[in-house]
RNA sequence: GGGCGAGUAGCUCAAUGGCAGAGCAGUGGCCUUUUAAGCCAUUUGUUGAGAGUUCGAUCCUCUCCUCGCUCACCA
């Protein structure tokens, strides 16, 4: 930063840091003596007030918090402030009279917003009827050098009207830090997010499902179609994968004789980056044995509304200008008959490639000249399909060929048992009828082989280990995959997966 | 990677081919129930970076950087 030396609101703070350590007073010191957040402290004081029938005294219960200066009103002898922790909000009050000449001009011309201080003093009510804490003594903290971005609000008619605000985006997920600091409704969302992914271990956990960690560094890479980031080992001289999915560790495991497992964890796929991808993901992935899709639909609508249940208390959210309903049962397409109401082509009747090519040209739909039957359809289904797929849906019996670990149907080997969920005109979850026998599935890796072309990164390279996994015994199973960011995105009704995650990917700055 | 839009004080934003402004924040002062506190005074700029056109560029042109939207890619 540049202008990190010649920034005067930065020098005028640390001045003042360095006046404080010339009084004797630390700037940082270790130890603090904190016994209430700033709502357990309301909580005692409404108690005692709502125990204490007419003329009698509120008793003055002394607390002491600690958080960060959010607003101050010096006024001469007497200063309000609001201080905030993590829990909320409560305003402060000083008076000379108590505090003493040198303490309230310390506070006055000392401390900054951002500080973090120490308050120890009793909760009453000021003219206007604020629970406000009458300040006995403070200490400071922690000084804030860098002020952070200004974010003044104010109560109108008990709804929050927030003036300066902190909304740059770049600045917001570069320095997330910030954006926490001052956002409230940032905060929010990854109060959210986690209890979100806490709903999702409950409901699995309920059904004896057991959690499991699978690697992320791997030699060969699978389980879905993307490209993957390579790392290397030094020492054992070995190029890596970062994995792109779960699901062949996770279906070993079957084979070991776990009949329920999940994972939440992160996925990485070295692809383009949009308002619904980062390169970095949160997945959940798990594998049911005696299940199938059908069944894993049904727990998926009835997970899904569970969560929305216990994080938001209701299952009709609203994302992107749309009601969505959660509560099962959603809405069911069956793939084929949704492309010929959508397109007029029945993909049934065309079994090749070569064949779905020329009905596409007869009706002028635009396609890749080199994809496959499967690939072709997958096109369609993302153009006609997935964006009028607001409410929640399910698109099911997928083409082979794009679907190598699903089991054919019976009767139909070119279409498999296969189901993906959509909502808000995003793909949500992906799910299928598992492949569990092994010639089957080796036959369906060659396959892959020989259809996408050699340079084709996301052909997966053969994992002869899974094949003998499966070789031993996998039971029939059904497997299903989410994207927990998106679905984050739809509980907290953003529309950015960078709303989402944390840190989310950026570009690299020049800082030349 | 392509297209469109944006980038001006610490923050939010104005402005004009001719001395770059406001509010907030900061600083000094007044103020003993304020809450976007108020009043008086006052400081702050490589106008994202670089090059070009021009007597003169924050403005026009080009290149680059970053962000947003969008398209492509993403079984």
């Amino acid at each position: 930063m540049t202008d990190k030396d010649s920034n005067i609101l930065e020098q005028t703070r640390l001045e003042k840091l360095h006046r404080l350590r010339g009084a004797g007073i630390e700037p940082y010191p270790a130890r603090s003596q904190v016994t209430h957040s700033t709502t357990s402290a309301m909580d005692q004081f409404l108690a005692l007030e709502n125990g204490t029938e007419t003329g009698a005294e509120v008793e003055k219960a002394i607390v002491t918090l600690a958080g960060r200066l959010r607003s101050m009103r010096p006024m001469g002898k007497i200063s309000f402030a609001h201080l905030e922790d993590g829990y909320g909000r409560l305003q402060i009050f000083l008076r000379v009279n108590d505090i003493g000449q040198e303490q309230m001009d310390l506070f006055s011309h000392e401390l900054d917003l951002g500080d973090f201080i120490q308050v120890t003093g009793y909760i009453f009510r000021t003219k206007t009827g604020e629970a406000t804490l009458y300040v006995q003594s403070f200490i400071l903290l922690a000084k804030s050098i860098l002020p952070l971005p200004p974010a003044k609000d104010e109560v109108v008619d008990g709804e929050i009207v927030r003036h300066a605000t902190l909304t740059d985006p770049e600045v917001r997920y570069r320095q997330r830090y910030a954006d926490l600091a001052v956002n409230p409704d940032t905060r929010r969302i990854f109060q959210l997010r986690a209890e979100t992914v806490r709903a999702l271990r409950r409901f699995l956990d309920q059904r004896d499902f057991i959690e499991v960690e699978t690697p992320i560094l791997q030699p060969i890479y699978g389980g879905a179609a993307a490209r993957p980031f390579v790392t290397h080992h030094n020492q054992l001289k070995q190029d890596l994968f970062l994995r792109i999915s779960f699901e062949l560790y996770l279906k070993r495991l079957l084979v070991g004789g776990f009949e329920r497992v999940y994972e939440i964890g992160r996925d990485f796929r070295n692809e383009g980056v949009s308002f619904k991808h980062n390169p970095e993901f949160t997945q959940l992935e798990y594998y049911q044995a005696y299940a199938d899709y059908l069944k894993i639909m049904e727990q998926t609508e009835q997970m899904v509304a569970f969560v929305a249940q216990e994080v938001l208390g209701t299952t009709l959210v609203k994302f992107d200008g749309h009601e969505i309903e959660l509560a099962p049962p959603w809405k069911r397409v069956e793939m084929r008959q949704g492309i010929l109401d959508a397109t007029g082509i029945d993909i049934h009747l065309h079994r090749d490639a070569a064949s779905l090519k020329q009905a596409l040209e007869a009706r002028g739909i635009k396609h890749n000249p080199n994809a496959t039957r499967g690939k072709l359809i997958d096109g369609l289904l993302s153009e006609y399909l997935e964006p009028t797929f607001i409410q929640p849906t399910f698109v099911y019996n997928y083409p082979r060929d794009i679907s190598p670990l699903a089991k054919s149907m019976p009767g139909d080997p070119q279409t498999v048992e296969r189901f993906e969920g959509y909502i808000g005109g995003m793909e949500l979850c992906n799910a299928f009828t598992e492949l569990n026998d092994p010639l089957d599935q080796e036959a369906r890796f060659l396959e892959m082989g020989r259809e996408y072309a050699a340079d084709d990164e996301e052909s997966n390279p053969l994992d002869e280990d899974y094949l003998r996994a499966m070789s031993y015994g996998m039971p029939p199973n059904g497997g299903f995959g989410m994207g927990v960011d998106r679905l984050v995105m739809l509980l907290a009704g953003v529309h950015s997966i960078r709303e989402v995650i944390l840190f989310p990917h950026l570009r690299n700055r020049d800082e030349a």
